[in-house]
DNA sequence: ATGGTCGTTGCACGA
């Protein structure tokens, strides 16, 4: 029997910045502390012409981004050979207006960056777009991936999958983020064949990604947890560690969300003697 | 205290 060998370690981060204008010092200042493999942005703000790719390049970073200025926003930072790009659902799926999806393969992995749709309230039409926009992602994972294959969805899900992951489950009936369609479409990700990696390390309820500026919420400790690294089973079974970098969202000019952090430590690839 | 704070080719609206 041949002992364990040592794998290929990647570290993939994602973080809803909410306007890398705004962040764009607080970024490259956590990806030199942190140095992610692979950080997945979210909620750019930004057209692609004024995407900073240039301060990625000098810090290590090959990019790709999907932007319409303004709002959404989708990027994939990786220190890895970037390739494969795909925007939206593609092809054979109606196509979505909004800038919030993004593949790209990195060096072993092919990464999604995504931000699903507030929803705004249960009765908005927003909502109904919230929950089409996740049937669109289903048919693109159905259509265009394999869950056998390497592969890493990152983002700002806008869904709290179950009431360990909201602040207090009561507070939030009626609302958007907990409803039980949205956990419902939330489910079939995971029956399709992804992890939620966190929840493969941590049981805890009030470990939470996302805070509202409003009221000092983050100070109360009143969160959600809506930012997720879901992997593919080859993947998760190799999750080393999941960290929410909660210090992330302190001190001046934070985002409203946390990064988070999954370590995974790949199988080597072998090749015949 | 039924609000609060951020962001934006901003000056109202989305989160």
């Amino acid at each position: 029997m041949v002992g364990s060998v040592g794998g290929v370690p990647i570290r993939v981060a994602t973080w809803n910045v909410n306007s890398l204008k705004a962040r764009l010092g607080r970024v490259e200042e956590w990806l030199a502390t942190v140095e992610p493999d692979v950080c997945c942005l979210q909620e750019t703000k930004l057209s692609d012409d004024a995407f900073p790719a240039m301060t990625f390049q000098a810090m290590g970073y090959e990019s790709v981004h999907v932007g319409q200025g303004r709002w959404n926003g989708v990027a994939i930072l990786s220190r890895l050979p970037i390739s494969d790009v795909v925007t939206g659902f593609g092809p054979g799926i109606e196509s979505d207006p909004e800038a919030r999806l993004l593949w790209a393969r990195c060096g072993p992995i092919r990464v999604a960056s995504l931000y699903a749709p507030n929803g705004r309230s249960l009765d908005s039409e927003h909502y109904e777009y919230k929950l089409s926009w996740y049937e669109r992602l289903l048919e693109a994972l159905h259509r265009h991936e394999n869950a056998d294959d390497a592969l890493v969805l990152c983002g700002d899900f806008n869904i709290a999958p179950d009431d360990r992951d909201v602040y207090d489950p009561d507070e939030f009936v009626g609302s958007t983020h907990v409803s039980e369609p949205e956990r419902a479409v939330f489910r079939r990700l995971l029956e399709w064949g992804l992890v939620d990696v966190f929840r493969e390390h941590y049981d805890a309820p009030g470990l939470f990604s996302w805070w509202d500026y409003r009221a000092g919420n983050f100070h109360k400790g009143k969160g959600m947890r809506i930012d997720l690294v879901l992997a593919s089973r080859p993947v998760a079974e190799r999750s080393t560690a999941v960290l929410i970098d909660r210090n992330a969202r302190k001190g001046k000019q934070p985002s409203d969300h946390a990064p988070v952090v999954a370590d995974f430590d790949l199988e080597q690839e072998r090749t015949a003697p």
